[in-house]
DNA sequence: AACATGTGTTTTACTCGTAAAATTTCCCGG
DNA sequence: CCGGGAAATTTTACGAGTAAAACACATGTT
């Protein structure tokens, strides 16, 4: 996190060039690894001429995975756009198409990890351009089951492609086994976050 | 677009969290680690369900990604919450504490990753919590210097070692080693997604 | 000096997400 | 059968970010 810097939206940036002089070694842990800079780097070098005595080892790696969080949506957002699909639309339909089956919207929420306000919202939408289609429960007539119509499931199977493509681009900058690892690494974090998180408030 | 590595078949190199067999895991001999399962292996087993021909390793990465920055965000925030702070305001404070000097609002904008319509909207409003200072500059009265009050400068120093005891307790889910890989290999990633980011325009 | 052009910042209009309240419907005990 | 909850979803009010236009000022040119 960190509050340090971050990684925010629209990067567009012009990498301005930026000086950076030394190793990155990290504190706290072994840092392997790539002479190059990122701006991560820069940062946690800023906070620890300004406050030396603190240990800014979570910043390596939450910070970078905001930025890359960051830089890539951008990157994805780009075949997207060609459809006029945001991510979170995007996210919705992929929901209805991978699982194979209908979903109510609470269903769809928990799917797309967002709120049930929003997953209202989209569905219009969607349902307006004549992607999605909705279906009221016969049982219980709180619940609608929405499924992809004809059209929503072709968008769906004719960006996927793209969409793979297009990441597979941007990681190329990392050997295949670069990536195994990475994936693996993040696996684990992911899991046991995702395991544990509901323990910690402070 | 070249698909430079596009010959990853989603065997076994993700350590285990991605078999596309059975429902259940089968951590068993993995090398390291842990067989528990990720919501992203999850959906990527659905995509292969639906589509055995596309390539999902850029999932596995991506994916994690950004899932592991929401769900860190959602973390991260908890400190910075008790200080009435969101995290781009705490982005922009802690990038004027860092800097040690002034900054004007364009290059607030840079070195926050955010829009400058969005730095003048934050500034405005730091400023009135007395938290930010701004002062004109004499040769282009275009520009403004903005700097931190004392006030701000407390807040920051107050908040950070909170954030950073936060993140390190989340990130303890890792070992220290753990730690050390995942922050070279994004440190990797980053450096050269930064690098050759304006390359890629699909 | 006057103008065209460019740069730094703010404003405007609009979109999107959220939290909290409202709505509709179900289910259960009495 | 009736009322009190609980559950699923939608609505409302609002905050925050963005793109594009508007401003304000500077600078180079002729």
């Amino acid at each position: 996190m960190t509050a340090t810097n971050g990684a925010r939206t629209p990067a567009q940036d012009t990498a301005g060039t930026d000086t950076a002089g030394g190793t990155d070694t990290a504190p706290g842990a072994g840092t392997r690894t790539a002479g190059r800079h990122d701006t991560v780097a820069t940062v946690v070098r800023q906070w620890q001429a300004v406050h030396p005595e603190l240990d800014t080892g979570p910043m390596e790696v939450i910070g970078r995975i905001n930025r890359c969080a960051a830089l890539l949506q951008q990157a994805e957002d780009a075949p997207l756009r060609r459809a006029e699909l945001s991510r979170p639309e995007f996210d919705l339909l992929g929901a209805l198409r991978r699982t194979g089956h209908e979903l109510t919207p609470g269903e769809l929420a928990r799917e797309t990890f967002s709120s049930g306000a929003a997953v209202t919202k989209r569905v219009k939408q969607l349902t307006e351009r004549g992607l999605v289609e909705r279906r009221g429960d016969t049982r219980d007539r709180r619940v609608a089951h929405l499924r992809l119509t004809d059209a929503g499931r072709d968008l769906v199977d004719g960006i996927l492609p793209d969409q793979l493509a297009y990441e597979t681009a941007v990681l190329s900058v990392l050997t295949p086994d670069g990536q195994g690892e990475l994936a693996g690494l993040l696996a684990e974090l992911l899991s046991r976050l995702e395991g544990h998180m509901g323990a910690l408030r402070a």
